[in-house]
DNA sequence: GCTCCCGGTGATATCGATAACACTACCGAA
DNA sequence: TTCGGTAGTGTTATCGATATCACCGGGAGC
């Protein structure tokens, strides 16, 4: 028999397990088993239990939980922004990867800066994640080292770290933008620029940027077209300031190439805006394939990257590890695809 | 003295409070005092707590603490997409508003259904939020229930519902729509055609349209343009059929209001593919001034609407209830701004 | 008929922290 | 001197669930 330390008559806090076992006339671990997916109550005694569980409108406590069984469900992932759909889709693809397997996401997001990432990183740690998803493989001295304390699997994302913590999923960013150089050298574009970011603080970006230039050097095209306008992420009308100063200093410039689809879509329209033809008098590219790349007009000529596969496969390596219980799992580095998505702009 | 019941020197266990104290000869009590913000603990005391901390890698066990403080930290906030920047600004908000609190974020999305709205409240209950943001006023009566008997704040959001649950932080979206109707009768256009998403799923979505519909009937304007095209959230790509499928039924047609800003970018580049002059030809109109919506050409006129602000008003008002500890706290209901940005498609 | 095993259930001991109260110095005011 | 107040610390009792082991009855295998 469960013991009556339930709720007296007129106070009503919400619930417990106790209050629900006294109802149902069994004990709490047979309610306990019966909410769990495999639990072995017979189907009488389970009917009672949910009997019981909608009269008082009980709702499971996780909290009190995963302290006793040492598991919470969660899983923490950090992205540099909310705001960019290709980090967006990266944690839906995590959300639905989660979902069928109760596991719960706690996403934050890191403004692009390692210092905001350590305190993010600090805060989710509190909450005792199973698994925790990164953008990138940069991070703070300290950071690695709560991670490395943590003991829980650590899933870098979206670029293939040179150290890396434990697991990746990504793709080289240098490479696919060497490759968006080449696609468009092999149309005859000779003279390239690139527009960035100005700091280094979007390693992505930093590495789109080295991609190109080591294309340049090697296929003996012309170099030193760059222009850096704005901190990271560059935004739609940063991309047209910055296409502006492009053809201020190196007016036969015949292609530029952008960090991202929101830079390339803002210089395309400034390029519009002034009168230019695209491709004809100027050729533009970006990098992300977001959709208003596919949709504005000329198309906008890009690298696609697989950003919900990313997430749905970080968040299954995670599961893999979690659910399989390896106490040392092996690192593993999963390789995203991508492709080179030619349209009018160029 | 602190009880020794510590971890045998071969195993390692993540560290507990236990081990900090023992390590810092003090009690397990004067521990949690330090890494609290207004512990009373003398400054010797908390460095030698600190050095032990630091020592031993320890990171504070929110779910025990949860657990006994019955505080959980947790503000569990529901948006339809994060895809949606509209809605991303209003997470990040909501992030913004909540991190000098201490409070976090759980957030989900609904994907523009009650059902995966009701599931999704069940999900976060489990873990005893101290507040609960939600989009928009439509749910399920049991999602209902369930919000009542957890005996949270509650805050509805974009909308202001007809039927509250608790507090509300939103605009009439019908208003904003009619107000938008009204600005461009007053620049001489007189056949709109409004373009939307086909279902009620997205519930602005309907209460912009009856306020396109009302506006139109109020200035006695012919009425009947109305295209229904795509799942909402109606997407760019969308948006350009929709726009074809309009003109072909109403060729006539001067002016379109679309739903949202992208599907309005999809009109007017399709618009433009077809060697159509905007806004000479036809004019367009969008909701919600996205980035693309500013910086497209011709830029787009569109109804501006505080997202990031309601967000942090939301979010001010839960902590407003949950640190004010109001038992009873009063229903209140903050209207958020929206004004008309007209551009050049107009 | 006797084990053995297994489905179904209960009792007990935690999980790791904090609330609440108790206690000790030590201070200044009456 | 005595008393109240306060800063700093420790002790104890939970918070609400689950792991673990124990137990019981009945069918299968010999």
């Amino acid at each position: 028999m469960a013991k009556a330390t339930s709720s007296r008559p007129g106070e009503s806090h919400a619930p417990t397990m106790v209050d629900v076992a006294l109802r149902a006339g069994v004990s709490t671990m047979t309610v306990s088993r019966a909410l769990k997916e495999g639990g072995r109550v017979s189907k009488a005694t389970r009917e009672k239990i949910m009997v019981a569980v909608n009269d008082l409108g009980y709702v499971l406590d996780q909290s009190a939980g995963s302290l006793s069984s040492r598991k919470t469900g969660f899983v923490a992932a950090m992205v540099p922004s909310l705001n960019n759909s290709n980090f967006a889709d990266t944690a839906r693809g995590i959300t639905d990867e989660l979902e069928s397997t109760g596991l719960q996401l706690l996403l934050g997001y890191t403004d692009y800066t390692v210092e905001k990432e350590e305190r993010l990183i600090e805060a989710m740690l509190r909450r005792r994640p199973e698994g925790i998803i990164l953008t990138g493989g940069a991070h703070t001295e300290r950071a690695r080292r709560l991670l490395k304390n943590a003991g829980v699997p650590v899933v870098e994302t979206w670029e293939l770290p040179a150290k890396p913590i434990d697991q990746v999923v990504g793709f080289s960013n240098e490479e696919a933008m060497g490759l968006l150089v080449k696609t468009l050298a092999r149309k005859g574009y000779h003279k390239f620029g690139y527009i960035g970011g100005t700091t280094s603080r979007d390693t992505r970006g930093s590495q789109r940027r080295e991609g190109f230039v080591r294309a340049i050097e090697e296929l003996g095209l012309p170099t030193g077209r760059l222009v850096s306008f704005g901190v990271p992420p560059i935004s739609i009308e940063q991309g047209g300031q910055a296409v502006v100063s492009m053809l201020e200093r190196w007016p036969d410039t015949e292609a530029v190439l952008c960090v991202s689809d929101l830079s390339a879509f803002g210089a395309l329209m400034e390029c519009k805006r002034r009168g230019m033809r695209v491709p004809q008098d100027i050729a533009i590219a970006g990098f992300g394939d977001y959709e208003v790349a596919a949709f504005c007009h000329p198309g906008i000529t890009t690298v696609n990257v697989d950003c919900y596969g990313i997430g749905r496969q970080a968040a299954r390596r995670l599961i893999q590890i979690i659910r399989g219980g390896e106490k040392k799992h092996q690192q593993e580095i999963i390789l995203t695809g991508y492709r080179v998505v030619e349209r009018e702009s160029t």
